[in-house]
DNA sequence: GGCCGTCCATGACCTACATCAAAGGCCCTG
DNA sequence: CAGGGCCTTTGATGTAGGTCATGGACGGCC
C-alpha cells in the first residue's frame, strides 16, 4: 500500500472488528447522497433496508468474478474496490476503481461481465439482484437515478479509452492522480497529498503500462 | 472507403434523394426491434412519432460536437456514425462505430461528451431532448429498456478498455473484424465478406493505432 | 530475530509500433 | 484527359515503453 501518510491514517481510521452480515440503517448511511438511494423518502428507504445486508472483505479479496451468475448488486459504503477483465494469458484490464457511494454489479446478461476485488478492507451493502429489479420495477425515480449513473460511468469510461489510446505514459499517470484527487475533494478529503491506495502493479493494469513504467514516471513526475 | 465489393453494392442500395426532415413513420421501421421503441405499443409508439424527426447526412458530415447543448437524442436508422474525443493537439480517439438500431446523444450533464459524425450516407431519427425526456418519464418500460442499452454499452466499453490497454495490433485488428462480422450478422448480413465502410485512419483512431500500423496489419493478416 | 514473500525502484537491453518518406490508385473537377 | 486531393500501401529508421535482472525496504510469521 505504502505511499501518502494520508493512507496510513484514513486506514487506521478504518479499522473495525469483522462483523457478520448485518441490517444497515440505511437512515444514518453517510454516502446515500452519493448513491442510488439519493432519491428515495423515509419509507421507501425502509424497503431498501428490508432487502440490503451490510458485508465487508479485506484488501485482495475477490467479491465476485466475470462469468459467474451476478445475483447481487453493491454499493461501496468505505474503502476501495477495482473491476477488471483478464485474457486468457493472464493479462488483465482494470476497468475502474470504485470507492465510496460507487456502484457496481450491473448487468444485463446473466452474468457479470468482470471481476471485482478489494484493494483496502471495504465494507459494502448487498442488494439481491431480483429484488432489486422488483423495487425498480415499483420505483422509477430509482430506475432514473440508475440511469444517470450508468450514462455517467458512460462518459468515464469514454474519458478512458481516450487515455488508453492515444496519451503517453506521463499524460496517464499524470490524468489519474488528477482523478483520484478530484474524487477524494468529492468524498471531502484532501486534494493535494492524495492517498493512492493501490499497487503500482493495479495502476499500470488501469492505465495500459508496466509496473516498471509507472514507477519510473512516477519518480520522475516527483523530480521534474 | 474501398474494400469489399459487399460495400460497393449496399452504397447503391442506400443511394436515395435528399430529403428535409420528415415525419417518419415509426409503425414501417426496420430497425425498431433494436432500439428504445422495441417496447412501445400501437398508442405509445404514435406519440414517440409526434415528437421524432427524420434526417439524412452525408460521408463525414457532422452530428454534433463534444461540448455543444445537448439539445437531441438520435436514433441510426441505415448508415454508420462514428462517434470520438480529440485532445488539444488533435490526438483523437474513436469510442465507437454505430450502425443501424444504435441510440446516441445520451448525456447526464447539459453538453455532448463526445463528437459524432457520419461514416457513411445515414439517416436517424432525432427526438428533441426534452420532449423524450418527459415521454420517458411518462413510461417507464422506456427508461427501462434505455438502461438496459446502456448497460450494454458500458459491457462494450469495458471490453473496447482490454483491448486498447492490453492486446497487440495483430490482436486490436482481429477482434475489430471479429466484432464487425457480429453486428453485421445481426442486422441479417453477411458474415464472412464483411464490409468495412470505415477508412485505415478511422480504424487506426478507434483501435489506438496508426493508418500505417492498420494498414500493414491488414496486409499481413490476409496473407497469413 | 531470522526467513520469506511482496512491493518498489532502477539499470541494461530489446522490440513493437510510431514516424518519416515515397509512390500508386481512385475520384473529382476544370 | 490532365491535375490535384485523398487514401492506401510499403519501406527505412527512430523511440517509448516493454522485458529482464538486481537489490533494498517493509511486514508477517514461526
Amino acid at each position: 500500500m505504502a505511499s501518502f501518510d494520508v493512507k496510513r491514517m484514513s486506514e487506521l481510521q478504518e479499522a473495525q472488528p469483522r462483523a457478520a452480515p448485518l441490517r444497515a440503517p440505511c437512515g444514518a448511511c453517510t454516502v446515500r447522497h452519493l448513491t442510488l438511494c439519493a432519491t428515495l423518502e423515509e419509507d421507501e428507504l425502509a424497503e431498501m433496508s428490508a432487502i440490503v445486508s451490510s458485508m465487508e472483505i479485506g484488501p485482495g479479496e475477490p467479491l465476485f468474478d466475470e462469468g459467474e451468475p451476478a445475483q447481487h448488486l453493491f454499493n461501496v459504503t468505505t474503502g476501495a474496490v477495482k473491476i477488471y477483465k483478464l485474457l486468457a494469458d493472464g493479462r488483465r484490464q482494470m476497468t475502474g476503481f470504485l470507492f465510496a457511494g460507487d456502484f457496481l454489479g450491473l448487468a444485463n446478461e446473466e452474468t457479470y461481465a468482470y471481476s471485482a476485488e478489494a484493494v483496502t478492507r471495504t465494507v459494502l451493502c448487498r442488494f439481491p439482484r431480483r429484488k432489486l429489479e422488483r423495487l425498480l420495477e415499483k420505483y422509477p425515480k430509482m430506475e432514473h437515478r440508475l440511469l444517470g449513473m450508468a450514462s455517467h460511468e458512460l462518459a468515464v469510461a469514454q474519458e478512458q479509452m481516450l487515455l488508453l489510446g492515444r496519451k503517453t505514459a506521463r499524460e496517464k499517470i499524470a490524468s489519474f492522480l488528477l482523478m483520484l484527487s478530484r474524487r477524494s475533494v468529492q468524498r471531502g478529503q484532501n486534494a493535494d497529498p492524495v492517498a493512492v491506495p493501490m499497487s503500482r502493479n493495479d495502476i499500470g493494469d488501469y492505465l495500459g503500462l508496466t509496473t516498471e513504467t509507472v514507477s519510473r514516471t512516477f519518480t520522475q513526475l516527483k523530480q521534474g
